[in-house]
DNA sequence: AAAAAGTTTGTAATGATTACAAAAAAATTG
DNA sequence: CAATTTTTTTGTAATCATTACAAACTTTTT
C-alpha cells in the first residue's frame, strides 16, 4: 500500500493523516513482526530524527481506536501491535521469543465465543515452541 | 480446600508451604475474580500486616511456575491471576471492566491449535459487553 | 548446635506508559 | 489573507507495575 493509500485510509477513519501517524502505520504494515511501540519508536527515529516517543504512542492509540490497528493481548512485558486487523491468532515462542500469526477458522471461533455476551473483540494465541525451536532442542 | 491441603499440594509441587504462600494460593482459591498482584498484597496485609509487596510477587511467581495458579494474558495494565488452571476462557468486559470465566470445549480448542508447533499454553479471551451491561445499556 | 539453603522483607531501581504544557502545524473563520 | 481556533507534536516529568537486591529471618540439613 502506497503512503498516498494510507493518508486516504486514515483520513476515511476520522484521522488526520500526518506524516508521524503515517510512518508509524506503515511500519507496523511492512512489518508484520508485531512490534512493541519502543520498536517502532527505534525504527522510525532514523529517518525522522524529531520524532518523539510520546508521538508514536499518540499514533498508536488512535490508530487502535480508528481500527486500523490492534494490539495484542500477550504474557509478554510490552504490548505489541499489528496492522493486521483481521481474524488471526498469535503463537508466542518461549525459546526464540517470536511472535508468529496463525490462521483461524470463524465459524470454529464462533462456536467458542460464549453465549449472551456481546463480543467486540477477541484474542486467541497460544505459547510453547515453534517448528524451528522444536528441531533446534528436540528434547525439551 | 482447607489450608492443610494447600500445603499438602504446594509441598508435592515443590514448593515450601509457607504461611505467605498458602495466604496468597488460597485467596486465589477463594476469590475467583482474577486479581492483580496488588488487589492480592491489599487484601492480606489486612490480615497480617507484616507481608510484603514483594512476597506476593514471589509467591505468585512461584504458584505458577509449579503450575498452580495461571496468569492471564488480557490488553489490560495490570497481569491477572487465576488458581483455575483447567481449560477455560475470559471475557472482559469492557464497561463494567468484570472478568468472567466461560467454559471452553476441549476438542475445539484442539482444532484451533496450528500444526506444527508444540502448545504449552494458551489464552482465549473477548471482550466487549457481559450480559448485565448489555442490558443497562442496550444501544451501545 | 552450627552451617547451609531457602524465604521474606523493605527499599531502591527499572522500564513501559501516561500526563502535561508549550510549541508547531493545520483548519476554520471573518 | 490574516486572525483565531483546533489539532497534533514534542520533551520532560510523573506514574505505576514489576523487578533487583541485600539484609534479616526461618527452616532444613549436617
Amino acid at each position: 500500500m502506497t503512503q498516498k493509500d494510507m493518508a486516504t485510509l486514515l483520513g476515511e477513519r476520522g484521522l488526520r493523516p500526518t506524516v508521524q501517524r503515517i510512518a508509524v502505520y506503515e511500519y507496523l504494515y511492512d512489518h508484520r513482526t508485531h512490534p512493541s511501540a519502543e520498536t517502532v519508536y527505534q525504527a522510525l527515529v532514523q529517518q525522522h530524527p524529531t520524532f518523539s516517543r510520546t508521538t508514536v504512542y499518540n499514533s498508536l492509540h488512535a490508530l487502535v481506536k480508528a481500527g486500523l490497528v490492534k494490539e495484542l493481548a500477550m504474557d509478554t512485558e510490552e504490548r505489541h501491535y499489528d496492522a493486521d486487523v483481521a481474524l488471526h491468532g498469535h503463537f508466542h515462542c518461549r525459546r526464540c521469543g517470536g511472535i508468529a500469526d496463525f490462521t483461524l477458522d470463524e465459524s470454529l471461533v464462533q462456536r467458542l465465543m460464549p453465549d449472551g455476551y456481546l463480543v467486540e473483540g477477541q484474542g486467541i494465541y497460544f505459547s510453547g515452541r515453534c517448528p524451528a525451536c522444536r528441531s533446534a532442542e528436540p528434547t525439551n
